[in-house]
This record gives C-alpha cells, sequence and structure tokens, in this order.
DNA sequence: ACTTTATATTCCTTGACAGGAATATTCAAA
DNA sequence: TTTGAATATTCCTGTCAAGGAATATAAAGT
C-alpha cells in the first residue's frame, strides 16, 4: 500500500511561531517548568502560558503539575508525523533534476498527439 | 563540533497554510503551471499566484518561465533544512521516558543541596 | 487564616494575512 | 498590431492571532 501523506496544519502553525518554535527548542534538553522558559526566553510569564497552551492544543508538549510547579515536555508524535510528512519528499530530492525535463517531455508528447484542443 | 539547530519561521509560516500545504504536495508529485494548480484544487488563479508568492519567496518552490506559462517546482533545500532540524529531536524520542524522572532527580538534588533559597 | 509563589485567563488593541473582485502584465497566435 | 490565454498585482475588507496589562486561580508556606 502507498498512502498518501497528508500533513497537519495544526503542528506546522504552531511551530511557526518564533517564540513557540523557541521554546519547543528549549524543551528538546529537557522538561522545564513555565516560570524557566519565561526566564531563559525573555518572556513576559502570560504570553509562555498562552504559548503553552496553544503547543498543548497542539500535542506537541504535555504538562506534568508538580507541587505549585506545572513542567512542561515535549511530546514526540506531532514531530514524528512531521518527520514521516518528510519522508514523502526524500525521493524527490533525488530525482529533482529530471523532473522538469520530464515534465517537458510529457508536454510535447501531448502536444505532438494531436492538433485538437484537449 | 556540535551545531545547536536553529529552524527558520518562513518556511514553517508558509508551509502552516493549508491551501499552500496543499500546493507543495501537488508538487511532490511534479512540476505544474499555476493554471493546473488552480484547476486541481479548486482554487482562483490570483490566489494561487499569491500563495506561489510567498512559497517562492520562501524559497520552496521554483519557477520556470516556459512560453506563455510558468512551471512551478519544488525547491528540496527547506524541506532539507527542516529534516536537519527534526533530526536535532530524534534522539530524545529514545530517551523520552526517563526525561521526566530525570528531571525531578535534578530537582531533589537541587533542593537537598541547601535550604537556602538560590 | 493570610501571604506568597507559580501559573492561567481575560480584555483590549493592533498588525498581519487570506480571499474576492478588478485590473495589469506578458507572451503568443492570427 | 489586435486579440486571447496565462499569470501577476492591487485594493479592499474581514478575521485572527500576538502582546500588554490586569486579574483570577491554585497550591505552599507561615
Amino acid at each position: 500500500m502507498n498512502y498518501i501523506q497528508v500533513m497537519n496544519t495544526m503542528t506546522l502553525s504552531a511551530l511557526a511561531e518564533p517564540n513557540r518554535l523557541h521554546i519547543v527548542e528549549l524543551l528538546r534538553d529537557g522538561p522545564r517548568p513555565v516560570g524557566e522558559i519565561a526566564d531563559r526566553l525573555r518572556l513576559h510569564q502570560p504570553q509562555v502560558s498562552k504559548h503553552l497552551r496553544v503547543l498543548s492544543d497542539s500535542g506537541l508538549v504535555e504538562v506534568h503539575p508538580i507541587a505549585n510547579r506545572r513542567i512542561y515536555m515535549l511530546r514526540p508524535q506531532p514531530l514524528q508525523e512531521l518527520d514521516t510528512w518528510l519522508e514523502s519528499f526524500r525521493r524527490i530530492w533525488e530525482q529533482r533534476f529530471d523532473q522538469l525535463d520530464d515534465y517537458l517531455q510529457e508536454l510535447q508528447a501531448k502536444e505532438g498527439r494531436s492538433d485538437t484542443i484537449e
């Protein structure tokens, strides 16, 4: 079977915001409580909470409440899906240089085949 | 050397728009002129042109004018960079289950070390 | 019971961006 | 050199999302 890869835009738009991308990159080094994220990225706590909510809604992070604090941690799944989606492009990177030629041949063939309009 | 992967948000926000993502997924199958993209995705030509401009600005596609038409084609680079960026997360997917424990240990160590405020 | 600490939520304003409609540009064909 | 086909651009409008400021909530310490 040849599954057609369709990508989820929620993941992409969550990552597209620079501060959120930074948060994700920070969490790559391990789980962090909200306050520490705010400190390290020099953001105000409320904005960090809001960004974390978006990341959480898109499944990119999960929370672990510990006492007073809430520890945020990366969830692999969405990034793995992104990886799988990219997989479907890898084969193309190799044949790349033939693509345009192929298209042109296809085009010529079509026009040579008949003079009438398709 | 251990390069810290930083990702470009232009690529991500270009891909985050559903119609643009569809265009990219369509171009995965080969180069296409604007009109055909519009037909296949049932979009109006002007919007397609506008989306293609965004994709072009972010380096995701390149144009090849052929007579009257302009053939758009994927450029591998931005997707490859995305792939490289994801690479930096792969190691995490394995140690994942230890992460939270590690963090808690770290936390305990810190608190056990002294009673004074840091 | 308060007070403090950590985090989340709400309200407001502003800017970016997507789609629609109309128009401009470019090239080819007659 | 006018006409037509393919594509790009402009202008307008509405929507949505991000940041700031203030406030709410929740748990811990005293």
